[in-house]
DNA sequence: ATGAAAGCGCTAACAT
DNA sequence: ATGTTAGCGCTTTCAT
């Protein structure tokens, strides 16, 4: 804990400047009902001494807070790390700085962050992590924002979380899903093995979805096909191949829900001896910055993060509407190295 | 700006559970002088109530704030967002929140965000940038910690800072290297380009000052190689490595100052037709989590990140002492599948 | 347009 | 061990 052994104050630049403390507040914040020459003045005064005002005695006067809160699973992870990187371009843009949390990938923590950035007494809080499907968390997380919203906090949340009603950048994970098998579908391949992560994401859902409807339109089903749940993580990719090659040494394609996965799919096939795409096809989902210079180069469905953390925060900014906003983020199928024609 | 327009205080507490405010502070806060009893059962009221203490008025009551902030680069860029990784772990670990600032690279931008940050309140900062061999940005950065830890706050950082005279974490960039330049000075290689970004970085002088000696073991001299400065980025790589062909083309070797530039090299190589490592080896630094999976498998020297990370807060957490202290990170050399001896 | 003064919610002396 | 009360530095009525 730091102790302000020092620092200027706000009655400093007054007494400088030859004005009250109310006046040299309005000139400060830029307030109305100060003449322009005062309020010239006593900036001139504050940049000369090198005034920074304190924030906490700021927010707890005003009960307005300029700090907004990031929520993401991991940030080493370069798929909220790009996201990261957007919000905080934003954030710097508008003279606010931003606290990230960490989840660990747990939906229960996300709760318990929430809270903690709302008693962390932020003014705005964005969620990145992917929404949940079980009804109990989703229940926790609707109590939570709203409580954080009932006293006049603004909430954006990146990707679907059903239930929740709040403004929300959605990434087109369905049309991606699809895109990115019928792909597979028009090399030829038909035995197809998906290494997915927790189906009880939304993120997982809605890719899987649009797997499912491209496969309809060949006339399969999804549920004749393997899917393998991991960890949506690079060594859960490996764990998912390595269950894949041991049960469904036939399959002529890997199809990794996200490009983590996609990296440790690779990772395994190179240590067996399994040639890409020679012998099996790999595709990611993402496209995160390092998927086209990977060995070989990967084949997956690109999403704008930096642009989808842009978007968020400021769908946060805005005034509260009466309907919650939707901003769509789009995809774009990255055809590269890491697939070919089924064999045979 | 939020409003609270609602929120439980300290005093809806303290009525609840029969007591006076001191009393509840001091429960809540786990100060001494309350019996245990009384302690136990103000704190089972304020869960039940859902009571968060408002950081801001305790913040400016105690003149201390819980809240640190981390000073990168880039937050997508996966050395640094490994490092946050490392950071927000211990900040969890101690209820601490986590700012992050990124600069962009820019020096200036660095010392305006230590300030940003020390106007926002923060207790404790970490600044994960290399620093700068420029003395006039070492006397900035210098006069802006100074005046921080003036006011009670903490600072550590994390590389070589000329000058500052704070606790620091220094990864061993020299003896890192010295012994990639070593791998591939055994491996026969002698027409070595170097692909490098700003001199003006202390990370970068030591990076060559390792290469330099691993020259001077061999009879050797760095100013006989041809050393690129770009960007410390994949473009820059990429930049470098398109300048080091038109003017190089015999070189056998590109050894290249962190990942992201190998990366870029690779890109350029293939590209061209240059089949790594048969024509020409390539090497990196600092081993980010996809180094080893790249195409080929980059030879590097790992730097543990994210463990850099954890020693900045956890020295930045520690009372100031009377000499800075310094943890060193050792690197390791990780031969992979970018470098071979050298043709002829 | 400017100033005086009442809080914002909490902690930390200072009583008791 | 517990309660009373004076601030922390600022914003914002309310006077003037």
């Amino acid at each position: 804990m730091r102790k302000h052994t020092a620092g200027l104050r706000l009655v400093d630049v007054a007494e400088h400047a030859g004005v009250s403390i109310a006046t040299a507040s309005r000139a400060l914040s830029g307030a109305a009902g100060v003449s322009e020459a005062l309020a010239e003045r006593v900036r001139a005064v504050a940049t000369e001494l090198g005034y920074v005002a304190n924030v906490h005695a700021r927010s707890l006067a005003s009960g307005a807070s300029p700090a907004v809160g990031l929520v993401v699973h991991e940030i080493g992870d370069p798929y909220f790390a790009e996201i990261a990187s957007g919000v905080l371009e934003v954030a710097g843009a508008h003279g606010r700085m931003v606290q990230i949390c960490h989840t660990g990938r747990d939906p229960h923590a996300e709760v318990a962050q929430l809270r903690a950035l709302a008693g962390a007494g932020v003014g705005i809080i964005v969620v990145a992590g992917s929404g949940h499907l079980d009804r109990d968390v989703q229940a926790q997380m609707k109590a939570q924002v709203h409580a954080f919203e009932a006293t006049g906090g603004r909430v954006a949340v990146i990707g679907r979380h059903p239930q929740l009603g709040v403004d929300a950048v959605v990434p087109a994970n369905v049309a991606g899903g699809r895109a990115i098998a019928e792909h597979l579908l028009s090399l030829g391949h038909r035995r197809i093995a998906v290494a997915a992560g927790s189906r009880r994401l939304a993120t997982m859902a809605d890719r899987l979805a649009g797997v499912e409807q491209a496969l309809g339109d060949h006339g399969l089903r999804l549920a004749d096909l393997p899917v393998v749940e991991a960890a949506f993580t690079l060594d859960g990719g490996k764990d998912a191949a390595r269950r894949i090659l041991d049960a469904h040494p036939d399959a002529t394609a890997i199809l990794a829900l996200n490009d983590d996965m996609a990296v440790g799919v690779l990772s395994v096939l190179g240590e067996r001896g399994v040639w890409v795409p020679d012998d099996v096809s790999v595709t990611g989902f993402d496209d995160v910055t390092v998927a086209g210079h990977l060995s070989p180069a990967l084949t997956t469905v690109r999403l704008p993060m930096k642009d989808m953390g842009r978007q968020a925060l400021e769908l946060a900014l805005l005034p509260r509407a009466a309907r919650a906003r939707r901003r769509t983020a789009e995809q774009r199928l990255m055809v590269r190295a890491s697939t070919a024609p089924a064999p045979g």
